[in-house]
DNA sequence: CTAACCTTGACACGATTCGTATCAGACCAT
DNA sequence: ATGGTCTGATACGAATCGTGTCAAGGTTAG
């Protein structure tokens, strides 16, 4: 059990509430960027499992000037995809790992393709069009 | 320690030996296919092992009349793959369970586009191009 | 028929993994 | 100055995985 925290699980960064404390963490959360514990807080994990999955190469946050951590809302989502395989498929981190760099290549060559097809819309619609069924076909959640 | 076995570890179908033993093992290795122990023992694998990986669905092998597993030199590579997957990479056997679904899935949207471009060869060859790249980034070994 | 090997199903073992937790000493932010 | 974060180490229970074993029965080759 970790210690017993102030029952505000739900300090959503979309809506700022103007409480003091909510000032206090908000200075850290401007445009939707969050400290560990605020980021742990969204997600309701760990802090050290967010730690974890960053020694892993898994996620990368920004750091401020004195090496605090900085999530931001694509760092949460990738997060949340990261349980989702975990949790619901589970993969260990190395399959994390593994089908995150799946993707990355997925979208790269889907990209590259789209590129040196320029001259050719027709077969670029064909190609989104299958490229985003294999997305699909990889039981993700909406979103990515 | 599996019950002592005869030395005999080397058991390779392309090389069969006329000895008695290697004859009486040869009458269900008929055109590359192998009963449970033998492929165990050509792989170096424990047959509850690949007892496990067909109760997972990770491999189909074939049957006898009575129900005997079968694995052709497709099953066995299939293996060799998973071994790789697993001992390799670290993955879990979800992990390679989601992975071998999606090179299932890139094989069949590589087809399907290709099929679909049939008339545009030029983007045919795009296509295939970087579809191979995108398998080669899956540092997979040589062979599949 | 017999001997050897296979079938399914169950159970268990050691090693490893993963999330969580804690501690230390140092640094950062207000 | 206080509270939160940093890195790094260590540790815990639960789950996973390969392996092993047992029982009761079926298949295959000779």
């Amino acid at each position: 059990m970790p210690p017993p925290r102030p029952e505000n699980t739900d300090l959503s960064p979309t809506q700022p509430a103007d409480t003091e404390e909510a000032d206090r963490d908000a200075v850290l959360e401007v445009q939707g960027v969050h400290i560990i514990s605020v980021a742990a807080r969204i997600l309701d994990m760990h802090p050290q499992t967010l730690r974890k999955y960053e020694r892993l190469g898994l996620i990368n946050p920004g750091r401020t000037i004195g090496m605090l951590r900085l999530y931001s809302t694509e760092d949460i989502r990738k997060v949340r995809l990261i349980r989702y395989l975990s949790d619901e498929l589970g993969l260990n981190l190395a399959g994390v790992q593994f089908a995150l760099a799946a993707f990355d290549n997925m979208s790269t060559i889907k990209q590259r393709i789209n590129g040196r097809l320029e001259g050719i819309p027709a077969a670029q619609q064909v190609v989104q069009e299958e490229m985003n069924l294999l997305f699909d076909s990889l039981n993700l959640p909406v979103g990515r």
